[in-house]
DNA sequence: GCGTTACCGTAACGTACGTTACGACAGGGA
DNA sequence: TCCCTGTCGTAACGTACGTTACGGTAACGC
């Protein structure tokens, strides 16, 4: 007998819920009971759809990296010069936007949760590298005439200046305001020549 | 009648193995009992010299902002210009050491505490703004001829990046790496002219 | 030396967590 | 129609948490 209820579709909704949960009350909020109320069902159907918490935990993980890269996919191959899609690769990565707040809050959880989390700290270490990678490419392709070594310590400084903006963001978004983290992000950027500047329009 | 033990010593004792387990075991693991396993006491001494929990976190904060602030101190008033001393004060913010890594761990449990905290939360905001005036304080003395605003977005972006590496290392030692920091904060400073540049002794 | 007072270990309480067991219910095959 | 299998809500279990109450103990004032 198959399946009378779409698993996928629930295993989804669960994860949002968890996402919502994750970035309303934070980690401490995250609890099986907190998500089954989120997500209009039960402990019960919660721990039929995933085996425990960790479970649920890692497919919600997986979810917000899956939204995240396709998010870039998009940014990226909707680019016309390699320099504009480096900069909109990593200005959707930064959080410029209420909503994107709300994923950085979401981040950041999952990250003190990976602290303590061997399977949690693996999928954010691939998640990170693969993304560390993504800017290296593109860096690459705005600066070819630059040696492999400058290439990866550029990434890794504009991952680190996006990251940290995602992080400060989270609990302080007056300061680390939209505005503020595209001049930041248009001034590191201004390091890799007129190819990769920022446009006006934003 | 004077207290018979030292209070003060007490409450630096235990704020401590706070940090200690809470850069151990992370923020899931950081409960009164382990707390006061890892001080070797019982948690009835704990919270005769702390109110509650959440008394504790808040001392173990400002704990963990005095360390890093006279470390801060200390480097700024040691550096005999102004470059040097922009330099070392936030390459010594970043976490290029295993020992910092381990601080770096307990801000980001803070952090993601924070999140779900109204206190602490206001803590961090307050902590990390005076950093941002630090350094934008020594930013200025580095680029006396910079207007106001374009010290201020520095300093941010500045802070932002040093804050992701941080929040990075916490997580990935491997990719993030002592090295890679210092190679990642120098290109940054290299914005600010050849004052503020690293030298090769380190 | 004795009463008083502050200190702190012990033990328990109530609560909330993750997890499990069980029963009710609904949809397909014979 | 009857059964059988999968699905999910209900309720409970054991555990660990933050917190509180209480009793023993050691230091100070007299």
């Amino acid at each position: 007998m198959a399946s009378r209820r779409d698993r996928v579709d629930q295993r989804q909704r669960l994860s949002a819920a968890t996402w919502s949960v994750l970035a309303e009350r934070g980690l401490p909020g995250l609890t099986l009971r907190a998500v089954a109320e989120r997500a209009g069902c039960t402990t019960g159907m919660v721990l039929h759809t995933f085996a425990d918490k960790q479970a649920l935990l890692v497919h919600a993980r997986e979810l917000l990296h899956q939204r995240t890269g396709q998010r870039a996919d998009a940014m990226q191959t909707a680019a016309e010069t390699p320099g504009t899609a480096l900069r909109t690769v990593l200005l959707q990565a930064a959080a410029p936007t209420t909503e994107r707040q709300e994923e950085a809050r979401v981040w950041v959880g999952f990250l003190a949760a990976a602290l303590a989390d061997p399977v949690l700290a693996e999928l954010h270490r691939g998640y990170n590298r693969r993304f560390v990678d993504r800017v290296r490419g593109l860096v690459a392709a705005v600066r070819p005439d630059w040696p492999a070594a400058d290439c990866s310590s550029t990434a890794i400084g504009l991952v680190a200046l996006v990251e940290g903006l995602n992080t400060l963001t989270a609990i302080d978004p007056t300061t680390y305001s939209g505005a503020a983290q595209r001049v930041a992000l248009d001034d590191a950027l201004a390091r890799l020549g007129p190819a990769a500047a920022g446009h006006p329009s934003g």
